[in-house]
Formats: C-alpha cells, sequence, structure tokens
DNA sequence: TAGTTAGTTCGTTTCATATCGAACTAATCA
DNA sequence: TGATTAGTTCGATATGAAACGAACTAACTA
C-alpha cells in the first residue's frame, strides 16, 4: 500500500509536467502518473483513494476525467465488483494527437496574425516577414513530422 | 482610442492562445496580443490602460512580467516622459526557444518513466517499449529541427 | 517651489477551481 | 430481506491567483 520514496518522487515530476502539459488538475494529473508507472494490471478504485491519501469524491472525479480524455481505462474481473483502472493501450498516440492538434492551432493563429498585420501594419509586417515565414514552414514542418510518427504508430497497433 | 470589431475579437482569440500556451494571465496575454497586433511605433502605457479598460495597477504588473520574459521591450522619446511599448524584435525567436525547452524537458521525463518502468514493469515496459521508443526518436527529431530553424533566425538577425 | 504627470507599491477584493465530506444509489452477499 | 460494499452526487470549504484602487514616488514643468 505504501509506495517507495523513488516512486513518490516521480509521481510527483510527472505529475507537475502533466499538470502543466495537459490541463489536468493535480490530483488527476497525480492519478495518471501513478497509473503510467503502475504494472498493467492496474489499480482499483479503492487502492488509488488510499494510495493517493485522497477523497472517494475527488478521486472519482478525477477518474471521470482521465476516463472521457481516454488516458485511461478500465476492466473488471469476473466475481469481483471492483473496476481496475491503467493507462489506455496507446496513451502515447493521444498524446501525440494532442500536440498535431495544439500545433495546427498554433498555425492557424500566426497566419491569421500575418494576414491581420500584412493587411494593417504594413511596415511591421515586411520587418517580420521573413521571420514569419519560417515560423510558419517550421510549423508545417513539425506537424507533417507528428502525422508521420502518428502512421508508424498505427502500423505498431496491428 | 477605440479598436475595431475586427481587431477585439483577434486580440481575444490571440489572448486565448497565449494564455494556453505561454501561461500568462488573462490581462498579459490581451497586452501582448494587441501589441502583436499593432503597429511598430509601439503604445503608450497610458493608451494600453485605455484600450484594455484595465486598472494602471494591473496594467503596470503585467507590463512588467512581458519585459522580463523580453516578450516585449519599450523605448522612449527625446522630450516625452512616457514610455512606448513593442513586441520584441525577435520574439518569435523566443516563442521558438521556449518550445525547444520544453520538448527537452518532456524526453528527459519520459526518458525517466521509461527507465523506471522497464525495472520495475518489465511486462508493462516491454509493451510499450516500441511505441515508447518511437516517441523518443520522434520529441528527438523535434528538437533537432528546432535548433535548426533556430539557427536559421540566427543568421536572419545578421 | 508648487503643481502635474507617469508609473509603482501594496493591502484588499473578487473569482475560479480543487478538494472535501456527508448523504445517496445500485449492485452484491449472507 | 437486511447488511455491506463500490462508487457517485452535490453543497460547502479552502486555496491561490488576478485584478483593483488608493496612496505613494520620482521626475518634469510652469
Amino acid at each position: 500500500m505504501e509506495l517507495s520514496d523513488e516512486k513518490k518522487q516521480l509521481i510527483e515530476e510527472v505529475g507537475i509536467h502533466l499538470e502543466e502539459r495537459a490541463n489536468l488538475s493535480p490530483l488527476a494529473s497525480r492519478i495518471y502518473a501513478l497509473l503510467i508507472l503502475s504494472s498493467y494490471d492496474g489499480m482499483s478504485f479503492e487502492k488509488i483513494v488510499n494510495t493517493m491519501q485522497a477523497s472517494k469524491s475527488s478521486v472519482s472525479s478525477n477518474i471521470n476525467v482521465l476516463l472521457q480524455l481516454h488516458f485511461i481505462e478500465y476492466y473488471t474481473k469476473p466475481g469481483d465488483r471492483k473496476r481496475y483502472f491503467r493507462t489506455s493501450d496507446f496513451y502515447l498516440k493521444n498524446t501525440m494527437e494532442q500536440q498535431a492538434h495544439s500545433l495546427e492551432k498554433a498555425l492557424r493563429i500566426v497566419q491569421k496574425v500575418n494576414h491581420f498585420n500584412a493587411d494593417h501594419n504594413p511596415e511591421k509586417f515586411k520587418k517580420e516577414r521573413s521571420m514569419g515565414s519560417l515560423y510558419e514552414s517550421h510549423l508545417n514542418e513539425q506537424i507533417e513530422r507528428i502525422n508521420h510518427t502518428l502512421t508508424e504508430i498505427e502500423k505498431l497497433k496491428q
């Protein structure tokens, strides 16, 4: 029931990272980190409550968020009412898809900004155009790379 | 003094994007968006206060944050006490440097997680290794790309 | 020197969001 | 059927951050 110090600290570190990158609440981040660092068998709701020292209600709502985002999944054992949670099979794929969306959104914004400045602040646009287009093509490249990797992951799945 | 509806809406859109991506407060994000979408001459403190309909104190502290992060800079005109703020010359470069750091951090975390699971959850590690290594090399590639673009920007500066 | 102006400081207020706990539901068990 | 258990719901509390406003400083100006 007690975690090693090494694991505790790693949960904290990964948790903070997830908070920042995935916009999850602190507890959701810690739970997700815990499951990332645990065996593929997963953990029961109760065990998560005890390990995290958090209330049942907090764990319940945060687990539901993680389920909705498809970051985790659950399974049941015959003759056992409990649900067992684990990281979803392809959570790295989800992470990358989110990154792709975020980059695409960034690209759309940059394009809008450049367009607006070309129309309304021509002097500024001229000054920044070369860097702006460099940035645009950089974003395009990154999106391409990510999609490429996603198709490779798709192959792995089969 | 009044902004066009088009500009207002774009400030909102870019502002929300900056809030999410750059971890800036709402007002800091809006001020930064305003300056991104304004002429290279920049805007005085007073004009920013009026345009944003925010208090002097809020504008003051948020501008100082943006200055510290080198997202914006200011200049003065001889015989004019006011300070004029504009986006810093190479703010896109700063953006990319931040992205590079964030990717490097992500890579270090993923490596730590993989290492931990290899030691403590061998079954899970085996199951996820191929995807994990694919992800690792993907992150490496992205970091490489970003550094490459940064050196190209460096060339532009000269 | 007295008045004005640009911008800052700092204590207070407002607001959002995370977590909690007690009461509840629905399924299982004896 | 009555008791137990797994998990949810929902109103209350706590915490932290953002924005505010009044008072202040420091520089200029008449």
